[in-house]
DNA sequence: CCTTTCGCAATATGATCGTATTGTAACCTT
DNA sequence: AAGGTTACAATACGATCATATTGCGAAAGG
């Protein structure tokens, strides 16, 4: 076989120019002219790697969710000791928010793709299983927290999982609004978990 | 002076037709042409009352918030007595929450609304006024119900009316996407509120 | 070396886009 | 009744869209 190129690789240079697009100017304003000119490549490479537009938007969305993934594993060492569940907890928490230009930039481009996800139902699969990997790991690190003493033992670690989850998705809009500040975001998150205690 | 129309209503009647395309398949498929067969006109009438295509985008966009200040004024008096500022409260969240079909319908549009207005200062202004006035309102709301004994009074109502908020947006998401049922997402407002108390 | 196949680039195609232009029937004013 | 203005409808226009087609240089296997 001849010539040998990173088809993955390829693909992911192509799928971060349709984010940054879509970040920007919303999805609209993706089309595969757009999309070949950020990337700095021409449209017939866009056309090799993705046999369609549509095709070219699913994996973008992926590519979000691994982003979404690398920064948690990135925030989550910052936690402090292993085994400390309400610091894990909170963490993710802050992880989940769009605090830096990267944070910014996905969860505008996410915000985007998630309304695509609402009328696709492969889209919106994603999205539920994904939110429910993090309400479960969410829940038990609640679990273990209240084992540990850390939190009190009465409270529904699924019932507040999902309050949390809620919680920083409607602070990540605020965020992106510029209705409040990185700071303050993250004080309302540590006032909703002092309560738990 | 010739003909008598009433401008508004007309523009209305478009920028409805524009609302259920935006929720349907998103701002990506809302062209001069789907809006005036969706609205049952011909393409001509809605350039007539609309000079350009953003203009359209911008009048929906006020649409959608009439809506919504509709949506609350239609809940208030469902909370029961007058002067019952707690009751108000919940009132208020629960109207914002997309629970039936033109709740979700409006949710959806919002939301690829707020994706253009992430990019438009104009539009993302008018997001944060409005935002603003609510939570002033949820804030005072927070305020009496503290005087009246029936929430605790060492509580700030500026950070907890921001709490709410956050959460009812983030609980819109997780409707829009079947991760809770309406009386779900009515019990975890409910939950939180009754730690306030 | 030669052939095959990959990795593109370039260009074509037909649809659809936002907008501009033109025409006309209906109505109000005078 | 005449004239002017409104409220459209119809259509045209050039740009841009997603996608299809074609061609070709480079590399690997035989």
């Amino acid at each position: 076989m001849p010539r040998r190129v990173d088809h993955d690789e390829r693909r992911r240079q192509i799928a971060e120019a349709v984010l940054r697009i879509a970040a920007g100017r919303g999805l609209e304003a993706v089309s595969m002219r757009e999309v070949a000119a950020e990337a700095g490549v021409s449209i017939g490479r866009v056309q090799h790697y993705f046999a369609s537009k549509d095709q070219m938007l699913v994996f973008a969305a992926g590519r979000l969710r691994e982003h979404l993934e690398q920064r948690i594993r990135r925030g989550l060492p910052a936690a402090g000791p292993p085994h400390a569940p309400l610091r894990s907890l909170r963490a993710v928490l802050v992880a989940l928010l769009p605090l830096d230009r990267d944070g910014r930039e996905d969860a505008r481009a996410g915000a985007a793709v998630l309304i695509r996800a609402l009328g696709e139902a492969e889209l919106a699969e994603r999205y539920r299983s994904g939110r429910s990997d993090i309400v479960a790991t969410m829940a038990e690190w609640l679990r273990s927290a209240a084992d540990a003493g850390e939190l009190r033992g009465d409270l529904d670690p699924g019932l507040e999982a999902s309050v949390l989850l809620a919680l920083v998705g409607g602070l990540a809009s605020d965020l992106l609004l510029g209705h409040h500040t990185p700071e303050q975001a993250i004080a309302i998150i540590d006032h909703q978990l002092k309560r738990l205690s």
